[in-house]
RNA sequence: GCGCCGGUAGCUCAAUUGGAUAGAGCGACAGACUACGGAUCUGUAGGUUGUGGGUUCGAGUCCCGCCCGGCGCACCA
């Protein structure tokens, strides 16, 4: 049912491409253009209104394939367009070839229907297919709080979930938990350290530990409960102990941070089950056996240069035991995720992390995966301001903000709306300032405003007794002609198109940008149009029109993960 | 030295992936309801897209060189 579901706007723009093509075939049969062209037919919305409602620059790559200049390729496709049963009125060629389609307003109306129809789960559409997909995001290391680059990479990854979950992709958010391996030593090291100074002792958290206050009072809670089964421990078992402790409090605590966020993953999958079953050697021995190991210095490497990576790479080390470096467990971890049937991988890693990338996909490739079914983004850094001064994030000086500090004081909405706003890859201004701000220098109420306004332009309309839900049956369509009506509708209408691209392109931030317009078109209408009226049936139609934004607004708000309130 | 990301209006960023007159928000300035929320709307000013070349009908976008900023370049994870 879902797999059929595709917006009215793609439609037409399918039906638009059918007729081009159409047109194209008629003049390779009149030899006008030569039967080895297939070019690609992009359907564009111009950008401005009066270029009509939908544009292509086919004829322009036209001219440039076959020697001749864009506006005589139109010209060509033009004459032999056929339009019987259109909703097309009129094709302009303009500046250098464009083809503009300037439709009948009719196409609205349907579009429209669809959004009363579908309320909640429009935008929905089959584009995806089904596909099963897996988002690794956040994944950060268990030995200390999340920090304010996981809160940019858990908006980010959670609204890309979304987005093609709408787009009729089967997605899976998982965490993946490094409790394994150097760092969790370290860590119960550090643990036992901070233990032995709560018991008065005068120690030093050892080198390359970790520092962070959080272990301090992990200590002293310890101390409190179960101090005294400490005390009876050998030292082994002790470590043991405290390492686990850690990690899975710790985990706890990222977990917590994380719902409040509004984030539920699907699975929070663990590094130490892998290496636990040691069948992440597994991975050794198959690229071992397909010849792409070699053996030097007294270590086991990967040819991992045999797949586009700067350098061959160790698998086992030097070391008495041969121990394993990161990359096996990895190459473990994303060797199970398509054992459990996903079809496309999509990491979103850290920026210190980009030059892991091509290690990661050399192993992959080596293991006879497809280079293209792991997709990597990489979420840039956010430095953080105060009304333009820049705040220090040193680990030592303790100034180091948390996830958790950044939602007490600016709150998950403006949060999720900053680190979206952004393309995922570049560098973040966050203005903690500016984002606490109840202001309108603050976008993100902006978008918040309008849905709320709709809220309560129907509590107005129910006190003056006008009809609340009027559907598409009921209303005058005809009465919605003014330009800011009509622009207002095209936006919404492009909605489930819009999601999908986004969604394709990877950059959540176009979202924000689609909603800002959508809340900028309707502010507009509101100050244009006056909703509530003297004339029924023109209140009516409005206030079907005002339906239709609110619940635009509210499934992209949705998405996006932000909160779509119906007072301010 | 090599690689990646970035450099666009005073500030923070866009630009339908090679298209039409490079656009938004904030800030500045000038205006707008005697009825639906002024957290709004309308308008004005502000640009040699870091820089020099090249590719073509057409370049912010692609290619080459250079400059500036950030981040990587492990038998760490």
């Amino acid at each position: 049912m879902v797999d059929a579901s595709y917006s009215v706007l793609g439609e037409i723009k399918k039906d638009i491409v059918a007729r081009i093509a159409g047109a194209i075939s008629k003049a390779k049969e009149k030899g006008e253009f030569p039967t080895e062209l297939n070019p690609d037919i992009r359907i564009e919305t111009p950008s401005r209104p009066d270029l009509g409602d939908f544009a292509t620059g086919v004829a322009m790559a036209i001219g440039r394939e076959i020697r001749t200049d864009g506006r005589s390729a139109a010209g060509v496709i033009v004459r032999h367009l056929d339009l019987e049963n259109s909703p097309i009125r009129q094709v302009d060629i303009a500046g250098p070839g464009f083809l503009n389609f300037f439709l009948d307003k009719s196409w609205l109306q349907p579009a429209m229907a669809r959004i009363w129809a579908e309320g909640p789960s429009y935008g929905r559409t089959g584009y995806g297919k089904g596909k099963k997909v897996l988002i690794e995001f956040v994944s950060a290391n268990p030995t200390g709080p999340l920090n304010v680059v996981n809160a940019r990479a858990a908006a980010v990854g959670d609204c890309l979930a979304s987005l093609m979950q709408m787009s009729g992709y089967e997605v899976h958010r998982e965490f993946y938990v490094n409790d394994a391996g150097n760092q969790v030593v370290r860590l119960a090291a550090s643990l036992e350290a901070r233990l032995r100074q709560v018991r008065g002792e005068d120690v030093e958290v050892p080198e390359g530990g970790y520092r962070g206050e959080y272990l301090l009072d992990m200590a002293k809670e310890l101390n409190e409960t179960q101090g005294e089964a400490l005390l009876k421990m050998d030292p082994e078992e002790l470590r043991e102990f405290l390492g686990r402790y850690a990690v899975e409090h710790i985990v706890e605590e990222q977990r917590r941070v994380l719902l409040e966020y509004g984030l539920k993953y699907d699975t929070w999958f663990s590094e130490k089950r892998l290496r636990d079953g040691n069948a992440y050697m597994q991975v050794v021995e198959l690229l071992r056996l397909k010849g792409l190991t070699y053996e030097k210095d007294g270590a086991l490497w990967f040819k991992s240069t045999m797949f586009g990576d700067d350098k061959d790479r160790v698998l086992l080390r030097s070391d008495e035991k041969g121990t394993a470096t990161y990359i096996v467990p990895d190459l473990a971890y994303h060797k199970n995720k398509f054992e459990r049937g996903y079809e496309l991988l999509i990491d979103l890693l850290g920026p210190d992390h980009h030059g892991y990338l091509g290690r990661l996909r050399a192993g992959l490739m080596g293991l006879g995966y497809p280079a293209e079914a792991l997709e990597i983004l990489i979420v840039q850094m956010v430095r953080l301001q105060r009304s333009g001064e820049a705040v220090k994030m040193s680990k030592r000086g303790g100034e180091f903000i948390t996830m958790e500090e950044l939602l007490e004081e600016v709150g998950k909405d403006a949060a999720r709306f900053f680190f979206l706003m952004r393309s995922p890859e570049s560098h973040l201004d966050f203005d903690l300032d500016l984002a606490r701000l109840q202001s309108n220098e603050n976008p993100v109420f902006y978008v918040q405003y309008a849905h709320a306004r709709i809220a309560s332009i129907f509590r107005q309309a129910r006190e003056e007794g006008a009809a609340l839900s009027v559907g598409p049956n009921e209303v005058d369509f005809s009465l919605l002609k003014d330009p800011s009506e009509v622009a207002l509708m095209k936006l919404l209408a492009a909605f489930p198109e819009e999601v999908h691209e986004i969604a394709e392109a990877r950059e959540p931030n176009r979202l924000i940008r689609y909603m800002t317009d959508v809340a900028s078109a309707f502010h507009s209408f509101y100050t244009k149009c006056r909703v509530i009226g003297d004339d029924k049936s023109l209140t009516e139609a409005r206030l079907y029109l005002a339906r239709l934004c609110q619940i635009v607004l509210a499934n992209a708000l949705r998405l996006a993960g932000i909160s779509a309130p119906e007072s301010m």
